[in-house]
DNA sequence: CAACCGCCCTGGGTGC
DNA sequence: TGCACCCAGGGCGGTT
């Protein structure tokens, strides 16, 4: 579940194994791969062959490529989007959407994806407020990686919401790059019920919760960061944070690590939120 | 306009 | 063993 540590992983193995390198093919394998390019998968092809890749950006948990051409191939995972770079001959994989092949014909780019719920498309770009950005991306918000976010005006959008705290959270008009995982984790550090009004949170504790929302994605960045190689730059939808140091998601019944009450699992726009039922009680009027 | 709901999709897991 | 069903997830289009 590629959330922005896991997307940020993705990016530097696209920096670090195919930016500056000219594309010879692209074939694509599943049209819904590329259902948001809507001239098709011709035109989709033919508007990056040809061209150079010239670097792997990111906003949120979009991820995109500048082209050589000055359009880029805009990139969203899904929930089990990877990026893999491989040898040429390499088998292809039973997912396998899309595959870019170089001129220097040295490893392929290979989109893979299971379920489908993640796609790519080449977009024109435009400038907002000093940073160029694929269309689709234009109304997303910085996230709190970017070395432009700005707490207090996130702290402002949170709070102009009349709405439950999560579901600001996983706004990306909001702020970027937060999903269900790291939304359960920053509300627990945060000693937050979900269900929380926007906007009766006080200015300190709106700031505190996105404050946990870095803290916790930057703890997941440190500990995913190590474990792509040169061949592999996907994280599989996993990281070592991931395993090891959930606090509240998905720990059902598991003692809370700070005051030992089992976590609990409450339905939640059709999924799950966990959180600790002494350390984030239900705000009053809750009924659900 | 803002908030909110349902849908898209697949395969691993579970219960009968 | 096999089958039906549930569940995971973000974003978008339609509705309120």
């Amino acid at each position: 579940m590629p959330e922005l540590p896991e997307v940020e992983v993705v990016r530097r193995g696209l920096e670090a194994h195919v930016t500056g390198r000219p594309v010879a093919r692209v074939e694509v394998f599943h049209p819904r791969a590329i259902r948001r390019h809507v001239p098709g998968a011709v035109d989709f092809a033919a508007r990056i062959a040809g061209s150079t890749l010239v670097a792997a950006r990111r906003r949120g948990k979009y991820l995109w490529i500048d082209l050589s051409t000055g359009e880029a191939v805009l990139a969203h995972l899904g929930m089990s989007g990877q990026m893999l770079v491989q040898p040429p001959g390499a088998p292809d994989e039973k997912h396998l959407r899309v595959r870019v092949a170089f001129a220097d014909d040295g490893p392929e780019l290979r989109f893979v994806d299971q379920r489908t719920f993640g796609g790519l498309s080449v977009e024109e770009t435009v400038a907002v407020d000093g940073t160029v950005l694929p269309v689709p991306v234009a109304h997303i918000a910085r996230d709190p990686m970017d070395p432009h976010f700005s707490l207090d005006a996130a702290v402002a959008a949170l709070r102009r919401k009349k709405t439950e705290v999560k579901r600001a959270l996983l706004d990306q008009t909001v702020v970027s790059g937060i999903g269900n995982i790291y939304a359960d984790e920053a509300l627990w550090r945060a000693r937050l019920h979900w269900a929380r009004p926007t906007d009766k949170l006080t200015k300190p504790k709106a700031a505190e919760v996105l404050t946990e929302a870095t803290t916790v994605m930057a703890d997941a960045l440190r500990a995913g960061g190590t474990s792509f190689d040169a061949l592999y730059v996907n994280i599989n939808g996993q990281s070592g944070y991931f395993d090891r140091s959930l606090n509240a998601y998905g720990q059902e019944g598991e003692p809370c690590p700070r005051c030992g009450r089992p976590i609990r699992r409450e339905p939640f726009m059709n999924r799950s939120s966990f959180t600790c039922p002494r350390c984030q009680p239900h705000p009053a009027g809750f009924s659900r």
